[in-house]
DNA sequence: ATAGTCAGTTGCAAATCGCAACTGACCCGC
DNA sequence: GCGGGTCAGTTGCGATTTGCAACTGACTAT
C-alpha cells in the first residue's frame, strides 16, 4: 500500500525545480548569489550593493551557508570577520543567473543596455542557450518533451 | 543636477536580474509556468499539480499576464472559462527553468531521478550550457567577467 | 430538484519582510 | 583612556504577503 498522506501529494513535492527554488526562490538568495559573483564577499559589500535590511542578509547568508552554496571564510582574527565565498554548488547557479539575466535583457530590458558577459580567456561573449546534444540545433521550449511527464 | 533619492542607488535597482526577479522572483510563479510548460493550461489543472492556494493561483495568474507571460484565451463561452498559454516572453524562459531544474538535479536530487528532456525533433536529449561564442568552450563562473561591472 | 464542476472570492491567522535603532568587538588619533 | 569610526550583526515592531478554509456564482448533467 503506498503511504498515504493528508494532502494528495503534488509535483511540487517531487522534482528537482521545487526543491531548488526551496534553496534560491525567494525574493533575495538570487540577488545576494549575484553580489558574491560579482566580488562582493563581505558582509557590508553585500549590503551595499543590495540595499537589503541587515536581520535579513544575516538570515540568507546563513542558510544560503547551510545549503552549501557559500561557505564562511575568516579573513582576519581580531575582530573576528569573515567572507563569504562560492561553493562548488554555488558556482554551478551561475547559468541560472546568466539565463535569467538574459531574460531580462531582452524583455524587461527599459532603457537598461544590456550586460555583455565576456570569456576572460579569450575575450569573446559569453552566452547561456538550451541546445539539443544531438543536433546541436537550438531548441525553442515548443519542441521539448520530457522523458516521462509531458514538457520541462 | 542629477535627481537625489532618499536611499542611494544601488545596482538591485538598476539591472536586467533584478528586473526579472520581479515579476518570477517569488515563490510561486516559476512554478507556475513550470506547470503551463508542462501542458497544465487551466486554473484547476495548475491547481491540482501544485497545491496551490487558490487566492495566490488567481492572483499569480493575473500578475504573469499582466507582464505579458500568460495570457488568458477563452475556450468556452457558456460558462466563459479561458486557459493561460504562454507568450513569446514566457516561452522565453524555459532556459531560466531547465537551468534551475539541472542545478537542482545535481545538487538537491535526494533520490530523484534527473528530469531528462528530448528534442522532440530528433530524439536526443536537451541541455542547457554556458558556453562563449568564440572559442566555443563551456565556461565556469570563474573565467566569466563583465565588460563594465566585474562579473554576472 | 439535486449534485457536481470550474474558477474564482472572502476572511482571517500565521509567517515573512523591511525599517530603524541599538549592541559589541575592535582600531585609530590624540 | 576617551571620543569617533568601522564592521557585522541583533532586536523590536509595524506592514506586507502567505496559506488555509469556507463560501459564491455560473453553469452542466441526471
Amino acid at each position: 500500500m503506498p503511504p498515504t498522506t493528508e494532502r494528495s501529494r503534488t509535483s511540487r513535492d517531487t522534482d528537482s525545480i521545487s526543491a531548488a527554488l526551496e534553496v534560491v526562490g525567494d525574493r533575495w538568495s538570487l540577488l545576494i548569489l549575484r553580489a558574491v559573483f560579482r566580488g562582493h564577499h563581505r558582509f557590508g559589500a553585500i549590503r551595499d550593493d543590495l540595499g537589503i535590511a541587515t536581520n535579513l542578509l544575516t538570515d540568507r547568508l546563513h542558510a544560503l551557508v547551510d545549503h552549501g552554496i557559500l561557505v564562511r571564510v575568516p579573513y582576519q582574527d581580531r575582530p573576528p570577520r569573515h567572507e563569504y565565498r562560492l561553493t562548488d554548488a554555488g558556482r554551478d547557479l551561475s547559468p541560472v543567473l546568466i539565463s535569467i539575466m538574459q531574460w531580462g535583457d531582452r524583455h524587461r530590458a527599459d532603457g537598461i543596455r544590456p550586460t555583455v558577459l565576456i570569456h576572460a580567456e579569450c575575450g569573446a561573449e559569453i552566452e547561456n542557450t538550451t541546445r539539443c546534444r544531438g543536433c546541436g540545433q537550438q531548441v525553442e521550449a515548443q519542441e521539448i518533451s520530457a522523458a516521462e511527464t509531458e514538457a520541462v
